[in-house]
DNA sequence: ACTGCGCCAGTTTTT
DNA sequence: CTGGCGCAGT
């Protein structure tokens, strides 16, 4: 948006009369009344508002401070409220302040919330991810790198698909050896700041028979050749730019005076070297995090950051925020005792004041489905008893297992949203689109012209596309330059020459058009011009009228933006869909993506050994794996207000197979006295933990006896003691047969495939093939 | 150049 | 069970 350069526009210079000094050198000692945890006469309201381990945290305004805030203690509300004493105190512009955060949505939460305590002048902040603010970095110095200020950022897809084509240019076999496999390699050593020539051969790993290194160093001089960035390299490249050019970074330097950081657990090795390097000249840096709620480890997060904080900045100020607001005194107890189990933790003791509440709840229950089942009654009587679906929430391990959940709502007709589900930009139809959107904004974009230059069918298939691709490998330009150099020669049939010869046109009239024509306007043309739109309405699928539908929303979705560029770094960057929050629903997601939520009741279904804790986690990570995903279970347990279910299966299906499984270690991890097993299911029948443990051959915890996690694998189901016949609603009256046309108030209109007892199997128009209950559907 | 068939491998979490 | 990929046939 706005180049990064304008600093004379909000340094104290071009302002003298509002801020007292200029540059970090001559910066006032406080003229704000805070600086410490007591009550002063005199705090402003916004920090009279909070307790005084808060207060500290918000009004310790000089030097460096740590804020190791518990789950629930206020962490944003300080964040928030720092942010607004520093404006308010005229301290800095809203232009010195940088405020980093790892999502988006917390980038929006806190710009609102600023927004709402300061009553506006918050123009002009820093204030978004690390991922945001280095790009925008990036695209002000990005000559400085080989690349120009207009270089795309890729997803992970083309991400697999360059690297395919490098490994089949060294003539690795991309069979074995998979592009994706290659790809989290070089992102770890993006994570930790490491490009090509850092990485120390000694590690260059087991991949491909060493050549990992090899194909990094190739990789990136492809990306530089086509003037794009991963999404490693945004902060990789900063780095590279600080160091390479000390000017710039004094420049940033100077001009952040305070520096602003949440979940600072969760940085990884590049993100803490940019964050110390900008901090250098002097900034007030407050990081704020929760060692027990590191989670992302797996993707470079290093929780020694945060225990290294003191010897970054001596003399920093630790600020431990443990009064707990969201939590009953039961579910917190619970979380703590199984936290306690972790090794190596800052330690923190969380405390809250209130009624006990109810301790968790611990059901075991047959198979997968009974689980579901059993959740959505439970649901339905909650709901009975006055709690809105919105307040609600299934935390589950891993995305597949939303399915299950999702088809037991849908046939309890229980509104439900899946939040961080598949994305928009992600399908292929909203990719493909984009892809048309690249190759406007910059004709040098490979990737995305390979995409779509034979999308819809244009008689461009392999053929020509490999020609194009040896002769600008051989000019060493871009393909769009390639192909157009083909178009006047006669390498390839004159029919795929008038081909492209048409959409290099159309390419270079929809290039001028974008001048003066907002972006909406463009795509419906391009859309509709390009044949993209015609073919899925000539597509006579059941998915064909979705994708349409998909296009419509983003046509829609281009009138928020001013300009093709602004929009393409929305979709590399703000990966996500929007939820309506407007409506009453129970809110399924990842325990990932709950992160910073919370909800009243809360279900956390699947705690079995080889699911949570995912095998994976340990097979790849061993014990530190293993403690992760014990934090990922504490951050369950603390997303919930009032009330906690955890549940696991005896049996569930993974891929085809059924496969039975032990309960999760964690459940035996739980403090006894915060936890009421449930027994009404009839299994594990009122035996405590101790005796279940034995029963099911579980050792103790850490162990080797825990195996496999799952056990005996069977190909069909199995058979169960108790039919479900419980949760049965009498057959509709209907007289529903094979063949009806129905109605169903989710899937539209469909057709009846079978009868059984009272589901029937239709097959949606739209939704495709669904079992529902007879009672949720009507004639049509 | 395109279509269809059969084989395989895969599913943790995400900016 | 799905989807991606390679191969063979048109």
């Amino acid at each position: 948006m706005s180049d990064p350069f304008e600093f004379s526009e909000n340094t104290p210079e071009a302002h003298p009369e509002s801020v007292p000094a200029s540059g970090p050198e001559a910066e006032p000692k406080a003229s704000g009344p805070v600086t410490g945890g007591a009550m002063a006469a005199g705090d402003p309201p916004y920090l009279a508002m909070l307790n005084p381990e808060q207060r500290e945290a918000a009004g310790t305004l000089d030097g460096a401070v740590l804020v190791l805030a518990g789950a629930g203690t206020g962490k944003t509300r300080v964040l928030v409220t720092r942010l607004t004493h520093i404006l308010m105190s005229r301290r800095a512009f809203p232009g010195q302040i940088l405020a980093v955060t790892f999502t988006n949505k917390a980038a929006r939460e806190m710009m609102e919330r600023v927004g709402n305590l300061l009553g506006g002048g918050a123009e002009g902040l820093w204030l978004g991810t690390f991922h945001s603010i280095s790009a925008r970095i990036l695209r002000a110095h990005a000559e400085m790198l080989g690349l120009k200020s207009n270089f795309t950022i890729l997803d992970t897809d083309d991400q697999h698909r360059l690297l395919r084509q490098v490994m089949e240019a060294e003539n690795v076999d991309y069979k074995k050896w998979p592009p994706r496999a290659l790809n989290a390699i070089i992102q770890r050593w993006k994570d930790r700041g490491l490009t090509p020539d850092k990485v120390t051969p000694s590690e260059a790993s087991e991949f491909a028979s060493g050549k990992a290194l090899n194909l990094y160093r190739l990789y990136q001089s492809r990306l530089k050749t086509l003037n794009a960035c991963d999404f490693g390299d945004l902060l990789l490249h900063n780095l590279t730019l600080f160091t390479k050019h000390p000017d710039v970074l004094a420049d940033y330097q100077r001009r952040f005076k305070y520096i602003l950081v949440d979940e600072y657990q969760d940085t990884n090795v590049s993100q803490y070297l940019w964050l110390r390097l900008l901090a250098q000249g002097g900034s007030n840096v407050c990081c704020v995090g929760d060692d027990d709620q590191s989670i992302y480890g797996w993707r470079g997060a290093e929780v020694g950051n945060i225990l290294r904080f003191e010897k970054d900045f001596p003399g920093a100020h630790i600020v431990r925020l443990e009064r707990n607001y969201r939590s009953t005194p039961q579910i917190l107890a619970a979380a703590s005792g199984l936290i306690a189990h972790n090794e190596g933790r800052l330690g923190k003791t969380l405390w809250t004041e209130g009624d006990d509440g109810e301790k968790v709840r611990v059901t075991g229950v047959w198979d997968g489905d009974a689980e579901a089942r059993d959740v959505a009654e439970t649901i339905e009587a909650i709901q009975r008893g006055g709690t809105s679906l919105n307040e609600i929430a299934v935390l589950v391990r891993t995305g597949s297992q939303t399915r299950s959940f999702e088809e037991r709502f849908i046939t309890c007709a229980i509104p439900y949203r899946v939040i961080g589900g598949p994305r928009f930009y992600e399908r292929k139809e909203i990719r493909d689109a984009v892809a048309y959107f690249r190759v406007i904004a910059q004709p040098d974009d490979d990737l995305a012209f390979e995409r779509i230059i034979n999308t819809p069918r244009r008689g461009l298939g392999n053929t020509t596309l490999q020609v194009a691709h040896v002769l600008a490998r051989a000019e060493g330009t871009s393909l769009v330059s390639a192909c157009g150099a083909l178009i006047g020669s006669d390498d390839i049939r004159p029919q795929a020459r008038t081909a492209l010869a048409r959409v290099l046109e159309d390419f270079s009239r929809w290039r001028a058009q974008a001048q003066n024509m907002n972006p909406s306007e463009l795509a419906e043309i391009v859309l509709d011009e390009s044949g993209y739109a015609g073919m899925w309405q000539n597509d006579k699928s059941v998915e064909a009228p979705g994708r349409l539908e998909n296009l419509k929303e983003l046509v829609s979705a281009l009138e928020d933006f001013e300009s093709l560029d602004s929009f393409l770094e929305h979709v590399s960057l703000v990966m996500e869909h929007e939820d309506n929050t407007g409506t009453d629903m129970v809110n399924i997601m990842t325990l990932h993506g709950a992160k910073g939520l919370e909800f009243d009741v809360v279900f956390l279904p699947g705690w079995e050994e080889g699911l949570f804790p995912h095998q994976r986690a340990m097979d790849e990570q061993g014990a530190a794996g293993l403690e992760e995903e014990r934090r990922l279970a504490y951050v369950g347990l603390t997303r919930a207000r009032k009330l906690a279910y955890i549940s696991f299966a005896a049996n569930r299906r993974l891929y085809n197979q059924w496969n039975s499984a032990i309960p999760s270690r964690f459940i035996e991890e739980l403090p006894k006295d915060h936890v009421e097993v449930d027994v009404s299911k009839g299994l594990y029948g009122g035996s405590p933990p101790e005796e279940r443990q034995k029963k099911y051959g579980g050792g103790g915890s850490g162990g080797s006896a825990h195996g496999q996690g799952y056990g005996g694998k069977r190909r069909s189901k199995p058979s169960s003691k108790k039919e479900d016949a419980g949760s049965m609603v009498a057959a509709t009256p209907d007289g529903l047969t094979k063949g009806s046309r129905v109605f169903h108030q989710k899937f539209g209109y469909g057709r009846v495939q079978g009868v059984e007892g009272n589901k029937l199997d239709i097959s949606f128009d739209k939704a495709g093939r669904k079992k529902v209950m007879a009672s949720f559907v009507n004639p049509a």
